[in-house]
DNA sequence: GGGGGAAGGATTC
DNA sequence: TCACGGAATCCTTCCCCC
């Protein structure tokens, strides 16, 4: 290995021949030692040379060599005295991790040996002693070990191997009974740690820590595991004794003799010891005897080591690092950082060219390494060199995203290209409704002829799971690719659909019921939102609200993809009330009907809007809130997928609302009359008392005296819609750009109508950053402190001027059950003894949240706080941490 | 200058 | 004979906007 590593760094040195690096056998994998590379290199060249795929692969390979030049230019300019700094800001690291190193835990990581291809000759006799491959002649997934002593190796492609190995076998890959198999082999992995964490169908991280305690207590019986005993379990071929003989577990000559493998050792007992090697033993004896597969695993303190030395006696071994600092030390003095996972073959270009190779070598340079790599980058580099990793293993972490992508021969017709994007949506909506997920951001892969990638990421304002709405977003985006080539086809040889920044469950619980809700005394409910594609789209989408039509409108525009590529803002040049008034204009224009167009679909998409208004789609003539049909509430939709009609709402005669500014109720007002009375409001007119009602309904109540406290300053309020943008998990109060003050984290604010930001931007960002659409709540400026405040839910005056205390009442009214009953009997919410709210804090919205990831934290028996996920803000923290506690991919 | 979205890349299995 | 995947995650860089 150190040879190819100094190879490799020659070849960046000198010219032209370094270029085949990229291209070259990636030997870093057990049962490919010793090979002759040369010889295997040649035949991949004169195979791949040429093509498209080889000449991509050399653009990219100037790409890394042109990063290394400017890194080495970098370098050239550091000075002794930055030298000198970064050494003690490294050393000073150190000893911080140091002090912080925890032996305490037995880390296990399990790996199948050559999975699906061991499965495969498992299954077919007659592969095993031939070179053979999963995949297909694009590409292979794994290969046993007589084909890896051809060079034939997982992500090679089929015809590339077989150049390599003409006798490979390739077999089709079996995805249904892999999983088969995993699952048996996870069922053993739960009785050493119930909380293991897989990492793919044939490999696996365990704590041991907990049981290793309770085996010292087990007598020997239940250490004790006979032979073949379960291998009947198996499929129904392997009941057959006459075929069991010859399934020797043994993927591999000189692999370390099984110690299950002799075959007429059936009903023999074997009792296993106490020690972790032991344990592990026990665990791999039982894999081979229930699966007839043989697993490598490695023991360590941390979850990096554990990786590292899994690989260590592959096949069919295991490796154990003992809880000691300068054990832990000795064993990565020579360690090439290439066996460390996370460091893939650019970085250990990058750090072969700073004469960098062993982990022993990055320990020395790591002044240097700090000054070079980023902070995210150098801090990994240092817990390698120092043996560091993991010891918490996370739990049931969430997926961030879900794709499907495809590859094909080159297609160049728009028609098709559009026709497959449909199908990729469809697929995943399918995948995402399976699992209940939705996402906001919707992403486009595009791979040309010539192998150069492009992804197209648009964020929509709602999450979407349907296959229409997914289309509706991507067809835009292709066709703005389609444009940019025009009048060239786009000759495309893949395209792939993604699906990201899910919506938690929470968020998709209605916490808050819909505005509209409990502005209506007396619709029907409209918070039961569902998963129903539709109507959860509606939920989210639709805030529900006809009274905050207007209010939603200025924050939540919803513009089309068209409008948004390349990057926009949307209109800004007018406020939002102008852009309101003419939107109104035009639905008048429109007779009495309205397209639910981009400001309007926060509006007319809700359940409580339908309760109210009556949905009517022109096409079928009936009453219908069902939006899944490529209409959905989204007026995006409407506008951009162009495959449906659009869902009409008529601007019949509204009901009761209620006013959210002055608190008036309203009754017989049409919407136009209510936006109207709401506009009159806003411009502080109203807090005269002298609205000009010519159009509005009748008021049938007063307004609290305080209502309009909300509008600060004596400056023309501007009232938005903001959502809680500061989360973290640990409690620190951290700034948030909305803020001058210091806020504290986890509380829903009142968000202030700030002069200097243009509320529809700030909120507009909320609305980015947040994912809980449902929690509405009303900007307030941070010198209100020490006035009254009337809360904008309840109408109550609170005797309170402190922020935090006033917003810990509006959360509760916000998301109370009591909204429930409010729209019924509207008793006024009391809410005045604020600081007792606090304690029903945590049982509320996110706070709630992460006290239950805490709880389930402790549980798990782990100091390690899973972090925060939620705001963009925190994600290098998030990610740092995570890298430092459980996540054992990490780039750099 | 910093936040945040978009785009491109690196890495893994 | 032709022919180099699919899915997921995280990181860096760029750019817009305030």
């Amino acid at each position: 290995m150190e040879d190819h590593h100094q190879d490799a760094a020659v070849r960046v040195s000198s010219s032209g021949a370094d270029l085949l690096s990229r291209i070259a056998l990636n030997d870093n994998k057990a049962g490919m030692e010793g090979l002759d590379r040369d010889k295997i290199n040649k035949v991949i060249l004169e195979t791949s040379k040429g093509s498209k795929f080889y000449e991509n692969e050399l653009k990219k390979e100037r790409q890394v060599n042109q990063r290394i030049e400017k890194m080495m230019e970098q370098k050239a300019r550091i000075t002794k005295e930055q030298m000198k700094q970064a050494q003690a800001e490294v050393d000073k690291l150190k000893c911080e991790l140091e002090r912080g190193r925890d032996l305490g835990r037995v880390i296990v990581h399990v790996d199948m040996d050559a999975f699906y291809a061991a499965v495969e000759m498992r299954d077919c006799p007659e592969l095993k002693d031939k070179p053979m491959a999963v995949g297909s002649m694009s590409m292979l997934s794994t290969s046993n070990y007589h084909a890896r002593r051809f060079g034939v190796r997982a992500a090679m492609p089929g015809f590339i191997a077989k150049k390599l190995c003409p006798n490979l076998v390739i077999m089709p890959t079996n995805f249904d009974k892999y999983r088969a198999v995993s699952a048996q082999v996870r069922e053993i992995f739960s009785e050493y740690d119930p909380h293991f964490m897989p990492v793919s169908l044939d490999e696996a991280y365990l704590d041991i820590t907990e049981h290793l305690e309770q085996r010292k207590l087990w007598p020997e019986t239940m250490r004790t595991h006979h032979m073949c005993d379960a291998k009947t379990d198996d499929a129904g071929k392997f009941a057959d004794e006459s075929e069991k003989d010859g399934l020797s577990p043994v993927l591999f000559e000189d692999s370390p003799c099984s110690s299950t493998s002799l075959s007429g050792a059936e009903g023999k007992a074997e009792v296993f010891g106490t020690s972790a090697e032991e344990a592990v033993r026990e665990m791999r004896f039982r894999i081979e005897q229930k699966t007839s597969l043989t697993a490598s695993a490695g023991i360590a303190p941390n979850m990096m080591l554990a990786k590292v030395c899994s690989d260590k006696n592959k096949p069919n071994g295991q490796y154990r690092i003992p809880p000691e600092r300068q054990v832990v030390m000795a064993f990565m003095k020579d360690l090439p950082v290439r066996k460390v996972s996370g460091v893939g073959k650019v970085t250990e270009k990058m750090l072969a060219a700073l004469g960098i190779v062993s982990c022993a070598q990055l320990g020395q340079q790591m002044a240097l390494v700090s000054l070079l790599f980023s902070e995210t980058s150098w801090h990994h580099f240092l817990h390698i060199s120092l043996g560091l990793g993991s010891t918490y293993i996370e739990r049931d972490s969430e997926r961030k995203s879900m794709s499907t992508e495809r590859t094909f021969g080159e297609m160049s017709d728009a028609e098709e290209q559009y026709s497959l994007c449909r199908e990729l949506c469809h697929d995943l909506a399918q995948d995402l409704q399976r699992e209940g997920l939705k996402g906001k951001t919707v992403t486009l892969k595009l791979k040309n002829v010539n192998f150069e990638v492009k992804t197209k990421a648009f964020t929509l304002q709602y999450a979407v799971c349907t296959e229409e709405d997914i289309f509706a977003a991507t067809k835009d985006l292709l066709k703005v690719e389609i444009d940019s080539v025009s009048p060239q086809p786009l000759k495309l040889r893949l395209m792939g659909v993604r699906v990201s920044g899910f919506i938690s469950v929470e968020d998709k619980k209605p916490l808050q019921r819909s505005i509209m809700g409990f502005l209506q005394k007396g619709g029907s409910d409209p918070g039961s939102f569902t998963q129903c594609p539709g109507s959860a789209l509606k939920a989210e989408g639709g805030s529900d609200s006809a009274s905050f039509l207007k209010l939603q409108s200025t924050e939540i525009k919803v513009p089309s993809v068209s409008e948004q590529i390349p990057k926009s803002t949307g209109p800004k040049q007018q406020s939002f009330f102008q852009r309101a008034q003419s939107k109104r204009l035009q639905q008048q224009q429109e007779q009495m009907s309205v397209i639910i167009s981009d400001t309007d679909t926060t509006n007319s998409s809700s359940d409580a809007a339908a309760s109210t208004l009556p949905i009517t789609n022109p096409q079928s003539d009936t009453t219908s809130t069902n939006t899944n049909s490529g209409t959905d509430a989204t007026g995006y939709i409407n506008k951009h997928a162009t495959l449906k009609p659009s869902f009409k709402i008529s601007t019949q005669v509204l009901q009761f609302l209620t006013c959210p500014v002055c608190n008036r109720e309203m009754k017989d007002v049409n919407l136009t009359a209510f936006n109207h009375h709401i506009d009159e409001c806003l411009k502080g007119s109203a807090m005269d008392n002298e609205h000009t009602d010519s159009d509005a309904g009748e008021l049938n109540s007063e307004p609290p005296a305080s209502s309009h406290n909300l509008s600060c300053n004596g400056e023309k309020p501007s009232t938005s819609i903001s959502l809680p943008v500061v989360e973290t998990d640990d409690g620190n109060d951290f700034k948030t750009p909305f803020f001058s003050h210091r806020t504290k984290i986890n509380e829903k604010r009142l968000v202030v109508p700030n002069k200097k930001r243009p509320l529809s931007e700030s909120s507009s960002k909320a609305s980015h950053t947040t994912h809980n659409p449902e929690a509405v709540v009303t900007e307030l400026s941070s010198d209100l402190k020490g006035s009254s405040l009337t809360c904008p839910v309840c109408s109550q005056l609170q005797s309170t001027g402190d922020l935090a205390l006033f917003n810990c009442h509006v959360d509760m009214c916000l998301n109370q059950e009591v909204l429930l009953e409010f729209r019924g009997s509207h008793p006024p919410v009391d809410h005045s003894d604020a600081p007792a709210l606090k304690s029903v804090r945590g049982q509320l919205g996110d706070q709630g949240r992460v006290s239950k990831v805490r709880e389930k934290s402790k549980r798990q028996g782990s100091s390690h706080l899973p972090p925060a996920k939620k705001t963009k803000v925190l994600s290098t923290k998030h990610t740092i941490d995570k890298f430092f506690k459980g996540n054992t991919r990490q780039n750099v």
